[in-house]
Parts: C-alpha cells; sequence; structure tokens
DNA sequence: CCATTAAAGATATAATGTATCATTATTGCA
DNA sequence: TGCAATAATGATACATTATATCTTTAATGG
C-alpha cells in the first residue's frame, strides 16, 4: 500500500473515530492536498481536483472541505499565507496537534512542523500572563530561512 | 498639546531622520490609525479617511500608505486579521520594534504589544536551529483571551 | 529653473472568502 | 424497508482584500 493511500485510510478511521465521514470528495481534497506536499491556496487546491472531475466543484466547496479537515486535524492553515498543507502527522498520532507550530521559509515557502516543548509554551503562557492575557492554543508560524536554502 | 499631535509629531522626525517623508496624505492615514486606535482593515480606515476628504483616495493609495507607515515603523500589520494597528511606541523610541510581538483578544479583538526577552528568544532561536531553520525577526500573534473579557 | 525622483490619482482586475438557498445523499429509527 | 431528520454538496451571487499599471502631480537637488 502506498504512503498517500495509507494516509487516507488513516484519516477515514480517524474521522470515523470522531464520527464524522471522509466523504468521497473530502477524500479526494485531501488526497490532492496531500500529494501536492507543499502549501497551496485554496483556489489552487480547486483548480488541481477541478482538473480531474468532470463537474467542476464550487468555490464554496473546497474552502467548506478545507475547513473540515482543519477541524478534523487532517490539515493546517497557514494564515501567514493564506495556504493550506496536510498535516505531516497524519499517519502517525493525533496528540500532536496541540502544539504544532510552524517554521516557514521565506526563501522557498516550504513548511517544517515543530513542536514546542512544555517549558517553551510555559515561558509563552507566562509572558501572555504578565499582560493578563490567557492563550488559547493556536498554531504560531515563524518565518525564517531553511536549512537547504541556505 | 494633545498626545495625538504629539504622537504626530515624533512620527514626522523619525520619517526626517530615516530620509522619507510623512507627507499631509500619509498624516492624515496616520492620524486617522492613531484616532481609532484598535486593529482596523485597510478599507475601513479608507473610508474614515475619505469621509474627511472632499476628493476620495483610491485603495491603492491606503495601502501604499500603510505600507509606508509598517515600513517607517509607525504602524503594523496584523496578519492574522488582516487588519492594522498604530505602533504603541511610535512616540517613545523606535528600538522596540523589533522584538515586539503581539497578543489577541479572541473576543474583542483587542491588542497588546509586547516584548519578548532575550532569553526568550533564544529560546525559539533553538527550536529552529535544530530544524535547521535560522529566524527572521518576525512578529509573533498570539491569540487568547484578555483580562478584561475574562 | 529644470531635470530627476517620489508620491498620489485613476482604473481595472486578481485573489481570497462568505452568505444563502436549493438539491442530493446518508443515517437512524419506526 | 421506508420515511423523517440530518449532513453534505451544488449553484449563484457577492463581499472583502490586495495588486498591477499607467498617468499626473509634487518635491528635491543641483
Amino acid at each position: 500500500m502506498s504512503y498517500l493511500e495509507s494516509v487516507i485510510t488513516k484519516a477515514e478511521g480517524r474521522c470515523r473515530d470522531r464520527g464524522s465521514r471522509l466523504t468521497p470528495l473530502r477524500r479526494q481534497v485531501l488526497r490532492a492536498l496531500v500529494e501536492v506536499s507543499e502549501p497551496i491556496s485554496a483556489y489552487g487546491l480547486l483548480e488541481i481536483c477541478n482538473a480531474k472531475r468532470e463537474e467542476a466543484m464550487p468555490a464554496m466547496s473546497i474552502y467548506r472541505i478545507l475547513d473540515f479537515l482543519v477541524d478534523q486535524q487532517l490539515a493546517h492553515r497557514l494564515v501567514s499565507s493564506k495556504k493550506y498543507i496536510a498535516c505531516s502527522h497524519i499517519d502517525c498520532c493525533p496528540k500532536h496537534f496541540q502544539r504544532v507550530h510552524f517554521l516557514i521559509c521565506d526563501q522557498c515557502a516550504r513548511v517544517k512542523e515543530v513542536e514546542m516543548s512544555e517549558a517553551m509554551m510555559d515561558s509563552l503562557n507566562h509572558v501572555a500572563g504578565v499582560e493578563g492575557f490567557k492563550l488559547s492554543s493556536r498554531q504560531l508560524e515563524f518565518s525564517g530561512v531553511c536549512g537547504e536554502c541556505r
């Protein structure tokens, strides 16, 4: 079984566990997202999907489905670049999702998911706490230059 | 002299020091941005400015001017909400700008600028470094709930 | 005062994202 | 099974955010 197929199977199981369904359309979108493997815009992904379909789906659908995939922790939305990327932990465990953050290369735009240590998150929470804020766990996006581009 | 006027005067000086000009139009936009004091979209700010003008300026102008203000470290662009806010350090020193990050309240949308300690930035750089990344100093946006909303 | 450069105006359009209502598919239950 | 309730998708329209490009006006330095 190819990596792609095993990812889809895992994803399907995870959805089922959460009481939701990875429908054929959603599966198609997820498959395309995993295949491109780099951040892609909603419309970019729509174009790829529609190229493979006889009936084009509307933009609304891709947004709905991407929302669903993010919700299911199968994909991430990168707010700084308005792009989407498949979660790099689909095929292992979903526990990473809460502490995942992103390193985004300014030059090649590639993305690396990283996990913050408890200690680091504690420090960040402390900084916020001094200002009276309670941080909600949300992903951080760091920009920089990746090893390959240096 | 009002706070607003002192801010504008400071801003003008800072621009001059950097060899650029805070033209009347740019001043008008900055003034409006300082006055609203909360994050506002480019088009929202455009509307406010145009309400005060006999001749409406085009959308292009507000984007150009906001880019300029961000460049001059007089304003910040909040990428997560696609809004702009005046830098809270216009009237003191510009040295903060490099280490400024944002706490954004999920509920009231208000924003607090915070500075990270050297130690914190070192830790973050270390995490990135392990993955081969060299972070470029860019602002981070943390979401959470502010003291007043809790 | 004129040439050069910077800023602003004008216009069009691209890219991103959402609202809403109709239709189709799925599921659970009598 | 068959039907009601719910979930997903289709279709359409439109709102919001952002940029490209060319023209005109203003400022600045010699």
